[in-house]
DNA sequence: CTGAAAGCGCTTACAG
DNA sequence: CTGAAAGCGCTTACAG
């Protein structure tokens, strides 16, 4: 009876049935709120017929701990934010649902802040917002931001998709080594040279891909053309493929994104040329390359190992700042490339 | 002086600076804390020098209000809960994209909640755990769950990105209206029917689009053989596509997702039938169909308008409940197909 | 226009 | 093994 009215009606008015709190579960199982609280957390010895008699209330009342109050108190938090930008690409997709796996497997959530660009400022104002209230920090996107223009929160754990921050925890793919691969593989197919259609001058990602290339090519004493910088989107491949196409020097083609290649397969067919016989095209990424015409030679990047790698690496911060109040300064994984070979650049 | 002991270290030991609270920046304003409080809130009248002198405070100690105490003390929140399933696909990363931006536009951040499978019984797990702590539930996934099985939280604004469920409110694209207007061009190119590649039996997008394509058959007086049934990967729809290219009997096929065609246009391909001479082909979600070979027709889905309708609608029910108490029982939007006409359906 | 008091729901010492 | 007291940081009435 007393229960019902204290369930019931202590914001007035509204007429909606307010949640359970450990003092409605107390009152029920006949305890005191610190003993809900023990149950809650899986805590200490509280003698088995108590917790059960908790646990029964529990149910039947429906309860869940009120985050906000858990974390206002106990001054820690088991919510993780994500940083990202342009979080639709498939790419990041891959790489947040990982995230997500991961950190729920860890008892984290996720707090989810998308910047509106990927320039210094958005990314720092979207930080910002993202840090209020949460454990730690997965930092996406960065590619295009200049390193010293972003001012990363401190005193908070934190990892970054970007294997240029050294000074940072970090998951990284390695760029270079995998557009390496590529261009060997290319030569190795008899191309005398290889050319590269690069994504935007701007992302890091795309330099260390250029990088790459060209180190391959000044390896085995090849010319080396000048890339010809897109912006990852198929419609740009498309655009500069049509260059291609329109030169007959050009037998082997390296394009820095599926998408692009994409849209380089388009142009190549349209101007009759024949893949990979006049022309031998190898993508990056591996995503959905199989399903192009023809199949797609391509880098294979394994997001979700790059996903599973940030949470497992911030969490690892997280656990170290809690016990002994520090942060270790650099824990960088690099993950290899591999290449996989399809009809795009092989007879 | 004094100041600095009260916010260095009150939790002492741990050498760590601590955020700046309402209390320390009271303190350097020479105000009560709840003046800065209603400085942050953008509150009532404060006298503008008084103001003035609150923000700069904040500005030095970098404040932030503690979003759980505020959501603790004022019994709302200012997060918005997003129910997801396989997160990664295109479609939903786009969705997911724009129900951040729209969301952060209203001033609301985003927990992530990817259920790990479509299962009414994990989503019914997802749903519990998302709804802790937020003003209302964005839910999307839920296409292959019995709707029976389904149990959404009560009291809690909410909003569905499926048309089935009518009595709670849902934005939702035509599927069926969709599958007909492509259905309709395809016997417009002359096709006197067309085979359907449809995606699994379980999924209820995947029915509608059937639906849809049955309708359009038996209003133009077709014959309507059996849907063939993949599940939306690129891979089912290469194998039912090398089915359908044995078929010399197949002219025009609809295919219920472009990943799926991509498989389709592979295996037409790699059988010598010529597209669309032969063969017409279109696609379903118009992402990135532009680009494959040939360009493939498809039925554009505005993802962003989803998005943000979902946002908006959610919205709406978070301030009536806060005003009323209430949520309005349906309140559904259907966006409207588009067909987008290109190379692999149309000489 | 501004402030002193109380309390949101929980957990952290401290008793017993 | 269990409980009474205090407080995390904020905001909501209530005074003045």
């Amino acid at each position: 009876m007393t229960e019902h009215q204290t369930t019931g009606s202590r914001r007035g008015g509204k007429g909606w049935a307010q949640r359970a709190t450990a003092k409605d579960v107390a009152a029920l199982a006949g305890v005191s709120p610190q003993t809900v609280s023990r149950v809650a957390n899986d805590l200490d010895n509280v003698l088995p017929q108590t917790r059960n008699r908790v646990l029964d209330a529990m149910k039947r009342l429906g309860y869940a701990p009120n985050a906000a109050a858990r974390s206002l108190r106990a001054g820690r938090s088991t919510t993780i934010g994500l940083v990202a930008h342009h979080l639709s690409r498939t790419g990041e997709a891959n790489i947040i649902e990982a995230v997500c796996t991961t950190a729920r497997a860890h008892g984290y959530d996720i707090a989810l802040a998308n910047a509106p660009s990927g320039s210094a400022d958005d990314l720092n104002r979207t930080m910002v917002r993202a840090r209020q209230g949460v454990a730690g920090l997965v930092v996406l996107g960065l590619e295009t931001a200049e390193v010293g223009d972003l001012r990363f929160p401190v005193n908070l754990p934190l990892v970054i998709a970007d294997s240029r921050l050294l000074s940072l925890p970090s998951v990284g793919f390695d760029q270079a080594g995998g557009a390496r691969l590529a261009v060997g593989h290319l030569l190795d197919g008899g191309a005398r040279t290889v050319t590269m259609i690069a994504g935007p001058a701007t992302s890091i990602q795309s330099q260390q891909r250029v990088t790459g290339w060209r180190e391959a090519l000044q390896s085995a004493g090849r010319a080396t053309p000048e890339p010809l910088w897109g912006d990852w989107s198929p419609a740009s491949g498309y655009r500069l493929g049509q260059m291609i196409a329109d030169d007959s020097h050009v037998h082997a083609v390296f394009v820095a994104n599926d998408e692009m290649a994409s849209g380089v397969l388009r142009a190549l067919h349209e101007a009759g040329r024949n893949i990979p016989r006049d022309v031998a095209v190898v993508g990056f990424d591996d995503i959905s390359a199989e399903y192009l015409w023809p199949p797609l030679s391509s880098i294979h990047q394994d997001f979700r190992a790059i996903g599973h790698g940030l949470v497992s690496t911030l969490v690892e911060q997280i656990e170290q700042h809690a016990d002994a109040g520090v942060l270790s300064p650099s824990r960088s994984t690099v993950i290899a490339p591999k290449l996989v070979v399809r009809a795009s650049s092989t007879a």
